[in-house]
DNA sequence: AGCACGCCGACT
DNA sequence: GTCGGCGTGCTC
């Protein structure tokens, strides 16, 4: 007698695969297996037990083994991933494994934790119980003598079993330095004294709490401006949950960009573990920070998207920080939204979830003024930090020096002379987006992309943004070798070139992804930033997350008109959160704060919605107008991608997938078109956008695309993929 | 994604 | 004659 159990295998399939097992033996759902897979053979998980009656057109197999005693994955955590994989109609076995550490993706047995549970604190007969358990390990762990075991008892122990790790250290059996996933007190026992609240956080904490508490859960939408006290809120929520034992989950857009916000936590509960998830972790430390968070081990897990698939012991609330943040957004293969997954994550385990952010995203605001979501706002700035001065610098017929106004300079100069600090900001680095030549028109173009290449001085090379193609720049014309190439446009480093032409005596720091890529980069320019205090900052977006700078007067920010003038839905919505964070970060610290904006477009309306009623009001008139034009949050898309050796090849696929979709109202297909990138590192690209009125319907248009798919036969070389709720157009 | 199968070019 | 190039197709 056999039974049959549904396995996902990480591979691109869109359906579980059925095995055979020996109904005597012994399976729990969400246990990893080894199955004979085609001609070779696979890890796979057990998903569900499939009926045994129904008849296949195939010859089924039997799983080979079962490679855990006990699920890597709850039940939970399987009906989550499993409500993703169809949501975003991706292969369920890349969505499965996506939430299973790369260490234990090849079979490889799970350490063994030592087995205690998080004990809820409250009571003293939990307390008693957990000193206990503290003091049995501690007999335990002194008899081991040999540093090397010590050393991995001590990775296997939470920062938490402080009592252990102090007598490790003590008996000098591990250095106490802990592992890059684990946050470590630099001194024990001390405790930072907690921040008296406002008023307004007081009120806002209590509403909070009130919502948390009650029997129906919504999302909690928490708008506070830049420094008005929103991580004060997270840190006094948390209390709650880790006093009843439970654990928080905490995304944030990028953690190696918001190094402070984990040491704020970490300050907070020295007495609590933290664990952080985030693309720089190899797998050792991955895999512990995951165990951590199944084990209970971490009261709180600070990562970036991929987050929200953790396992966790005992999950009891859930925060997104910054939750406009476009990179919540996995924009390649699974593309899911972290921000958006956890609302479900949150709705499926039936606990809380708080928003926070100074600048909602359009379709965050809308949920929250239709009653969707709570709605609270925090406004005032503690202490006496006012709001910044605003300036439109209208630069039409201005002579401009590499970009900088007459104006602008003389403002920065001002800075400069009473002691302050600049920023300026342009989204684009490198020297300047264009190297041509004025005799024959020659211009730098990438042989791989439809796109020019851009000039980086520093290194003399011109390099393609798109597909990384990287090249010596040559000092003449390739075409008629005349000898003077000149640049067009600019980027950071030109930008960071005329200031330091203009204020030689100035010390200027370039903020951007040339300037970061290595480890620890960043914090060092921050540093320097921190103890400088006349000083010049130029960079990109990331010097829009999240930095405090106290001495930072004075934000210009140059390239405006790219934002107002592009054809991309999305980009006024960036730009008015992008405006809103950047001016966030002048004036504080009793200092009166001044933003410059340079345009040739002052009179364009919804900057000035923008400048005089601020972020909330403009972005309430951009829902107008979504409404309008009936663009989501009104509507909801998908974008199919195709991309082939010949643009018509792409096109070609996409009519068929198009026509595969019945006429029917409340949808509209848009296309197929080529890419605005028409052309990346030699493939072709285009697209098709489905727009459909209810989610329901869209899923119905999808299920006819991945239908056609099953039956035509794969195109030879050509590649497609469906994107939910794009974010990005290109 | 793997992995094998298969049908064409240059090698001992 | 065959080694191997990667284009194509399948995975319970």
């Amino acid at each position: 007698m056999e039974a049959r159990l549904l396995i996902a295998v990480p591979r691109p399939l869109r359906t579980l695969l059925t095995y055979t097992y020996p109904a005597t033996a012994q399976i729990t759902l969400g246990c990893r297996v080894a199955v004979p897979l085609g001609h070779g053979r696979s890890i796979g998980l057990v998903i569900a037990l499939a009926e045994n009656a129904a008849s296949t057109p195939y010859q089924l197999k039997p799983i080979k083994a079962l490679l855990d005693q006990e699920p890597l994955l709850d039940a939970h955590l399987l009906e989550f991933l499993q409500w993703a994989a169809r949501y975003y109609h991706h292969a369920i076995g890349e969505v499965i494994f996506s939430a299973i550490p790369n260490a234990l993706r090849a079979g490889r047995p799970l350490p063994q934790v030592l087995t205690w549970q998080a004990i809820p604190t409250p009571d003293a007969a939990a307390q008693l119980k957990r000193a206990k358990r503290q003091a049995e390990l501690y007999q335990w762990l002194s008899q081991q003598t040999e540093p090397s075991s010590a050393q991995a008892i001590h990775t296997q122990l939470g920062a938490s079993w402080r009592p252990i790790l102090a007598a490790l250290v003590d008996k000098g059996l591990v250095a106490e330095n802990l592992s890059p996933t684990r946050i470590q007190r630099s001194s024990l026992g001390k405790l930072t004294p907690k921040l008296v609240l406002s008023e307004q956080q007081q009120a806002c904490l209590l509403q909070c709490e009130t919502w948390m508490q009650a029997s129906t859960l919504q999302p909690i939408l928490l708008q506070g401006v830049t420094g008005s006290g929103k991580t004060e809120i997270y840190l006094r929520l948390i209390e709650t949950y880790l006093a009843r034992g439970q654990q928080t989950l905490i995304l944030v857009p990028e953690i190696g960009l918001t190094p402070q916000l984990v040491q704020r936590f970490s300050d907070h509960f020295p007495e609590q573990q933290i664990s952080c998830l985030h693309s720089g972790l190899n797998d050792t430390e991955r895999l512990q920070a995951w165990m951590d968070a199944r084990s209970g081990q971490a009261d709180i897990v600070i990562g970036t998207r991929s987050a929200v698939f953790t396992a966790f012991a005992d999950l009891g609330l859930i925060i997104i920080d910054e939750e406009h943040d476009t990179s919540f957004k996995q924009q390649e293969g699974f593309r899911y939204h972290g921000r958006d997954l956890a609302i479900k994550r949150a709705q499926m385990l039936n606990i809380p979830i708080l928003l926070g952010t100074a600048t909602p995203a359009l379709e965050t605001l809308q949920n929250a003024d239709q009653g969707r979501y709570h709605y609270l706002r925090l406004e005032q700035r503690p202490g006496k930090a006012r709001p910044p001065s605003l300036e439109v610098q209208d630069i039409r017929g201005q002579h401009l020096h590499s970009g900088l106004s007459k104006l602008s300079l003389q403002a920065i100069q001002r800075s400069l002379e009473r002691n302050e600090q600049a920023m300026l900001f342009i989204n684009r680095r490198g020297f300047a987006p264009m190297l041509l030549c004025p005799a024959c028109g020659w211009l730098a173009h990438c042989p791989a992309c439809s796109a020019n290449m851009t000039y980086h001085a520093r290194k003399n090379r011109i390099i393609c943004h798109h597909c990384g193609a990287d090249e010596r720049a040559e000092a003449a014309c390739p075409a008629c070798q005349n000898p003077q190439l000149i640049t067009q446009g600019q980027g950071t480093e030109r930008i960071e070139l005329v200031l330091q032409q203009y204020f030689p005596e100035t010390p200027v720091v370039r903020i951007d992804r040339d300037t970061t890529s290595r480890k620890g980069s960043l914090e060092r320019h921050l540093e320097t930033v921190r103890n400088t205090e006349r000083l010049l900052l130029v960079g990109t977006q990331m010097l829009a997350k999240g930095h405090d700078f106290p001495n930072l007067t004075l934000v210009v920010i140059l390239d405006v008109d790219a934002a107002l003038l592009s054809s991309e839905y999305h980009a006024l919505e960036r730009f008015g959160q992008l405006f809103t964070q950047v001016a966030g970060r002048s004036g504080r610290s009793n200092k009166a704060g001044h933003v410059i904006l340079q345009t040739t477009q002052p009179q364009h309306p919804k900057l000035l919605t923008l400048l005089h009623t601020g972020y909330l009001a403009f972005a309430r008139q951009l829902i107008e107008e979504r409404k309008q034009w009936q663009f989501p949050p009104f509507s909801y898309q998908a974008l199919i991608r195709a991309e082939a050796a010949e643009m018509d090849q792409a096109l070609q696929y996409l009519e068929q997938l198009r026509l595969s979709i019945p006429a029917q109202a409340g949808v509209f297909l848009m296309g197929p078109v080529p890419a605005p990138l028409e052309k990346r590192a030699e493939r072709y690209r285009a697209q098709l956008l489905i727009q459909a009125e209810s989610r329901q319907l869209r899923h119905l248009c999808l299920n006819y695309l991945t239908n056609q798919e099953k039956n035509s036969p794969n195109q030879k070389s050509l590649r497609w993929s469906i994107d939910i709720d794009p974010v990005e157009l290109s």
